[in-house]
RNA sequence: GGCGGCAUGGCCGAGUGGUGAGGCGAGGGUCUGCAAAACCCUUUACCCCGGUUCGAUUCCGGGUGCCGCCUCCA
């Protein structure tokens, strides 16, 4: 079985994994500051393709970079009058801590650019003798784009209808078009050694050294925004085919869409960004996902606190339900067909081209008819073990945390046992316990008053069966 | 100015040449002392104008609008 992807280079479909192997890498951070949203969703839904190729059996080799020499970090670095080492690790880790909140798994290898100045040397080189590139009398090297016929071929752009930049300064380049591939370092800026003297790595040639690195055989996939298209991955290409037009680099390009703060793109540079900390503190970390994963990645997404408030509210209820059948022991002929159907819809949907979107719609199908089956017979609800497995495979490897749906815990108080999640106050237990001996007495009058108190709490009552259930219910999913 | 992408019901969002994906919300019901939760019913859409077709939301052409890239950017 193969899977399909679409490549933004052909425009087409390109199936892959036919020899049960797939590479993938993706484009990471440069690490001058706090990755925001729209930045994790690269790794995050690779995170997710990577989890479902494993699942299937697939031997995955994901790889995402670390950009740690730029002049941003060097500029920060000057800026907090601190070492740029000491930025690259700052902001590593709050780039760590952030995927974590999120939930995103780390890739087998992530390599860091300036680990690979000596890989990127010689590609330089390479380039140099095929006539690709040339060096300047400053120390600088670059890259001449008029000698690479396909340049503009990713992009989908002709070189010569390419706007000049403003200035029309050129600088040492022989055309506006070419680009870095090593720049000479300033007296009191990080270097490393070259034939070309002291320096350091243009943005693009690290990428180039670290796929041909880390994927030998090229990369099945290579991801990264929509934005960085061109000029970043245009580059790529023109370096890693240039320096070895025979070497296979990219089988496909799968560019993701930008997250959106009201119809414009989310971005450091017009700072309209929202730190993942708050939101997923805000909104927690399931309900971000459903957000990003019921869109599909190739377009873009739209953050409000309206729609991740509505997804929280879509993940809260395939929560309740799981809950509601997970603790069955047996499997009834329902159970298995709708088990079944699930995996299958799931299956197909993530094979073309990882459609979440539709995954995600095959568990809520699943969700609802069974929801149906119960609804008409509530002794049903301990039958679907089959369906519960189901489901928990699915939101696995969707990422999603079910383990992390809220533990319901017991007390007694005042002799009524009260079930809740999540924490909750000795003074709200008492008011739940209030209500039913009120009840009990029906005194309905006072039941219903206490009902309100709790509700101005954020508290909301479930009466059941087995007695009253207490759960938060203040608009957002916590405080 | 050049290149690319997208326009779907109250909102969010898949998809398809011909029997309403899915989610959220709203209204009505079943259940409940009343609620909540759950379930049922209703809310039957595909930007505009042409064309191809027995038939187009889906294909083609034109238009409009929005977004992205052309400079650092996931």
């Amino acid at each position: 079985m193969t899977i399909k992807v679409r490549d933004t280079l052909t425009g087409g479909t390109v199936e892959l994994g036919e020899n049960g192997r797939v590479g993938i890498y993706v484009c990471g951070p440069t690490v001058y500051n706090h990755i925001h949203i729209g930045n994790s969703r690269v790794h995050l839904f690779w995170d997710v393709a990577v989890r479902y190729l494993r699942s299937r059996d697939y031997e995955v080799k994901f790889v995402w970079n670390i950009t740690d020499i730029e002049d941003k970090i060097i500029n920060k670095a000057n800026e907090e009058g601190v070492s740029w080492r000491e930025i690259v690790e700052r902001y590593t880790d709050s780039f760590h801590e952030r995927l974590a909140l999120l939930g995103v798994g780390m890739p087998d290898v992530e390599p860091r650019a300036t680990e690979h100045i000596p890989e990127m040397i010689r590609i330089i080189e390479e380039l140099i003798e095929k006539g690709h590139a040339y060096p300047s009398e400053n120390g600088d090297v670059y890259y001449a784009v008029e000698s690479f016929p396909e340049y503009g071929a990713l992009s989908n752009q002709k070189p010569s209808e390419m706007r000049e930049t403003e200035k029309g300064e050129t600088g040492h380049k022989k055309s506006h078009l070419d680009f870095t591939l090593w720049k000479a370092s300033k007296p009191d800026e990080p270097s490393w050694e070259s034939p070309w003297g002291d320096g350091r790595p243009g943005w693009h040639i690290e990428c180039s050294a670290m796929v041909g690195k880390h994927l030998p055989d090229g990369a099945d996939i290579h991801g990264g925004g929509t934005d960085i298209r061109f000029p970043h991955h245009e580059n790529e290409l023109a370096q890693s085919k240039g320096a070895y037009p025979e070497h296979e680099f990219v089988r496909a390009w799968c560019h993701h869409g930008m997250v959106r703060m009201t119809d414009e793109k989310m971005a450091k540079s017009i700072g309209n960004v929202v730190d993942i900390k708050d939101v997923v503190e805000r909104f927690g970390a399931d309900a971000i996902r459903m957000w990003l994963l019921q869109s599909h990645y190739g377009g873009p997404v739209d953050f409000s606190e309206k729609i991740l408030d509505e997804k929280g509210r879509s993940w809260e209820r395939l929560v309740r339900f799981y809950g509601q059948i997970s603790p069955s022991k047996i499997s009834s002929e329902d159970s298995a067909r709708l088990a079944t159907g699930l995996l299958e819809k799931f299956d197909e949907a993530m094979r073309d081209d990882f459609n979440t979107p539709e995954a995600i719609a095959a568990v809520f199908e699943a969700v609802a008819e069974a929801g149906r089956a119960i609804s008409a017979n509530p002794e049903a609800a301990g039958e679907f073990a089959s369906l519960a497995d189901a489901i928990e495979e699915v939101l696995t490897i969707l990422g999603f945390e079910l383990s992390a749906a809220p533990e319901e815990k017991a007390a007694e108080v005042d002799g009524v046992s009260v079930r809740y999640s999540g924490d909750v106050g000795e003074g709200a237990l008492r008011l739940v316990a209030g209500r039913e001996k009120a009840r009990k007495e029906r005194d309905f009058a006072a039941a219903d008053g206490l009902r309100d108190e709790l509700h101005s709490g954020g508290w909301a009552v479930e009466d059941t069966p087995e007695g009253p259930v207490l759960v938060r219910r203040d608009g957002g999913l916590r405080e």
